[in-house]
RNA sequence: GGUGGGGUUCCCGAGCGGUCAAAGGGACCAGACUGUAAAUCUGGCACGUAAGUUUCGAAGGUUCGAAUCCUUCCCCCACCA
């Protein structure tokens, strides 16, 4: 008999692999869990997107999650699947980049709660947010060799993948500190184990190593067992690395990544792919998806998974903000609508500003799809004109000479510019 | 340390003195068809409206002319020690 969480997550297809089978016997008394980010940047971007959603679920299902920011294993570098030595973060930058995430991922945490009530079991508590610089940082390094170190045997960690395949590429090798993460992360664990009584670690499929590598430790040094469990790394059906687009990361962050080009980027993906990733990233539950699956939807699903997805990351208001805009784009020309009405639609569509004087004197076509970054260069853009891909206010222009004046806004001081199908850019002037 | 093979445009990969802005494939961008899908087909894909300009690890050199030949340097890979 599977505890509810395990049974549930194992329907979504959220489990890879788990260090014991008695987790599950386990899981069915609330536990305390934690994963673990690092504050590499001051935003997560759609590759951890799942990691959230995984501490949600345990959430739903009455469990306690802590999210663990790496503040301390953030200045030293994770080795694992990097090819490279990691270029070390500043403090400043690292305080800076921790306090972000911090409020991200309890917002986004927060938000999940209130998703799909008719799957949430448990009762919503305030989500401890903690950062391992706090208890590393007043360590000593002889205490730390004697108290951790001493645990670790240089053999077995030379057999984690992370550091074999560094050690394989004699070039570049592996620094002793970024050698010495497992054991950060390690200690990590057992800390949170002796304080939090947390008996649960959760993390990608590659952070295998680091996680036994705690659990280890703190079999070794209180003969208690304690448990890991990785959700899987997600491809896209080319073989990407899932929240990956063209221009980079796909951000949480909604300055980084616009509502809208996020929400795009979810209903952009492969019919081979959207039933499993409805399961994994939204709150629906999994009969219900069977169902919508089963009917002939042309496209549906992934507005749907789009739709629970950015509400997840941005907020309903947003996100029904969001799917209006789409669907003004994606029919209609834009004319006789006011500025008012186009900032609403438009507000997480990118856009550029512009003089009043300089369109009152008309601007090249081909100049504004450039500058705007729509198309990379003069030449390019010019191409997109000529093929017929470039449209103004849904117009297409097929004139590669064509200037833009203030008889192309749509409204009393916007204009819509669009490149290909689905790219679009607001001009606005000021 | 020794010997051999390499470094070509986003990636793979041809080219081996002029006809090379550089074959072919992938990725990517448009168009048609569709469901804002997939597959397929078509066009594009250094910069430039063009003339032309800057590219083939880096710097020099030989030549009317170099990605292609020579020199030095940097870096990779294979085998040997």
């Amino acid at each position: 008999m599977k505890s509810t969480v395990l049974k549930d997550l194992d329907r979504r297809g959220l489990i890879f692999q788990k260090t014991h089978d008695e987790l599950d016997e386990v899981l069915k008394h609330s536990q305390t869990l934690y994963c673990g980010f690092d504050p590499t940047a001051d935003s997560l971007h759609a590759g951890s997107l799942l990691l959230l959603v995984g501490l949600a679920n345990f959430r739903r299902h009455g469990h306690k999650p802590i999210a663990l920011i790496g503040g301390a294993t953030g200045l030293i570098g994770d080795p694992t699947g990097k090819s490279d030595e990691r270029i070390l973060l500043t403090d400043d930058i690292l305080t800076k980049n921790a306090n972000a995430l911090g409020i991200q991922i309890q917002t986004i945490l927060d938000r999940a709660m209130g998703m799909h009530p008719d799957t949430v079991e448990g009762k919503v508590e305030k989500i401890p947010i903690v950062n391992n610089a706090d208890w590393m940082k007043p360590w000593s390094f002889i205490d730390f060799l004697r108290d951790v170190g001493k645990h670790f045997r240089v053999n077995s960690m030379m057999q984690k993948d992370s550091v074999k395949s560094r050690l394989s590429e004699r070039e570049q090798g592996i620094s002793y500190t970024e050698f010495s993460y497992m054991l950060i992360q390690a200690y990590d664990f057992f800390h949170l184990f002796n304080e939090k009584s947390c008996s649960l670690q959760i993390g990608g499929s590659d952070q295998w190593g680091n996680i036994t590598a705690g659990t280890d430790l703190i079999r070794k040094r209180t003969s208690k067992p304690a448990f890991g469990l990785t959700v899987p790394l997600l491809m896209t059906a080319d073989g990407k690395k899932m929240g990956k687009t063209e221009n980079g990361a796909l951000w949480l962050d909604a300055t980084k990544t616009k509502p809208y080009v996020f929400y795009q980027y979810w209903v952009g993906r492969d019919d081979s792919q959207v039933v499993d990733l409805l399961k994994k990233f939204t709150f629906i539950s999994t009969n219900e998806i069977d169902e919508l699956a089963k009917a002939d939807n042309r496209g549906e699903l992934q507005r749907r998974l789009a739709y629970e997805v950015t509400w997840l990351v941005h907020g309903k208001d947003v996100a029904d903000k969001v799917v209006a805009a789409s669907r003004m784009l994606f029919g209609e020309p834009i004319q006789n609508l006011s500025d008012d009405d186009l900032t609403a639609l438009f507000a997480d569509v990118p856009s550029t500003e512009i003089q009043k004087t300089d369109l009152a004197q008309g601007v090249g076509l081909l100049q504004l799809l450039s500058e705007t970054g729509l198309q990379k260069s003069n030449g390019a853009a010019r191409r997109l004109v000529e093929q017929g891909g470039a449209y103004i206010n849904n117009h297409r222009i097929d004139d590669a000479t064509r200037v833009v004046t203030l008889d192309d806004l749509a409204s009393e001081t916007m204009l819509v510019l669009r490149s290909g199908k689905k790219k679009y850019h607001l001009i606005r002037l000021i």
